[in-house]
DNA sequence: AAAAGCCCCTGGATGC
DNA sequence: TGCATCCAGGGGCTTT
């Protein structure tokens, strides 16, 4: 589910309610992507002091430490004063001064972290290999260019891993190569710097429009206030397999790269 | 170092 | 109604 607009809205939704909150306790259900261990012990008496976001991690500064969120593929975040009784897919709670945090995942591909500071093993691990951040300055189209040029292998593809620039999922990649005129398929290493410039562009674009929307909703996602996404109505390719494209006309077509389903105009993405 | 597969897990849609 | 199969917003880990 959630990509880098989701987590974002995600975070804006809930960063200044809960910024400042003491932690009263944690609880956790059954285990996400890694056991929390001892963290929840560590976690009370804490104070919230922000929420950042790096990738499509959440990460929540205390004033010892802090925690590492990810949403994974179906995870979803609440945050508010009454919330409902524990669901079955509730496996993260804190409860704090200012309301209570909840992490609803069903297929648990999720993970909750505790690290002592961000240089930590764990936290390494997991946020040293990320690329860079899609609307940042520092996604220019010079270092873009020069980083598509390493890998031979196909554009969506590198979209997806992450290293070379974070937050664009399974959705957005497909819509920024629809929106960029680019094929899927073609190998990273063989866009020229125009197209490359132009890639950079539309992700930077899609981004943006996705969460000016909300984000995308496809089935479970909400932000941490309740709030479903608007995105998926404005997807130009995404879902529409053998639907006209919105531009030409032209059948969408989808393909599958690396067990993901891929989609593309073959006429307004011919290379 | 890069690339390709596998796997984690649950639930919904589809087909027989 | 029941059961099997496939698919789903991610990404870490292992093997080539």
């Amino acid at each position: 589910m959630p990509e880098l607009p989701e987590v974002e809205a995600t975070r804006l939704s809930f960063v200044d309610r809960i910024s400042g909150a003491g932690i009263v306790s944690a609880w956790c259900g059954k285990p996400l992507r890694w056991p929390l261990g001892t963290a929840p012990v560590r976690l009370v008496g804490r104070t919230v002091r922000g929420v950042r976001r790096r990738g499509k991690y959440l990460l929540m500064d205390l004033d010892q430490g802090l925690l590492l969120l990810h949403l994974g593929m179906s995870g979803s975040l609440s945050f508010g004063a009454a919330l409902q009784p524990r669901g079955a897919h509730d496996h993260f709670e804190l409860l704090t001064s200012r309301g209570t945090l909840r992490l609803n995942d069903p297929r648990r591909f999720g993970a909750v972290v505790w690290a002592p500071d961000q240089d930590a093993p764990l936290a390494r691990k997991l946020l040293g290999g990320l690329g860079v951040e899609p609307l940042s300055e520092d996604f220019d189209a010079t270092g873009f260019h020069a980083a598509l040029k390493t890998r031979k292998s196909a554009i969506k593809q590198v979209l997806l891993v992450g290293d070379v620039v974070v937050g664009v999922g399974n959705i957005y990649a497909s819509e920024a190569l629809f929106l960029a005129g680019i094929r899927p398929t073609l190998s990273a290493a063989r866009l020229s710097r125009p197209r490359a410039e132009k890639l950079r562009a539309a992700i930077r674009e899609v981004l943006g429009r996705a969460l000016a929307a909300g984000g995308t909703t496809l089935r479970n996602y909400s932000n941490a206030a309740g709030e479903r996404g608007n995105f998926q109505f404005e997807a130009q390719v995404y879902g529409r397999e053998g639907q006209p494209c919105r531009v030409c006309g032209t059948a969408i077509k989808a393909i599958r790269q690396g067990q993901r389903a891929t989609f593309f105009c073959p006429n307004c993405q011919k290379t």
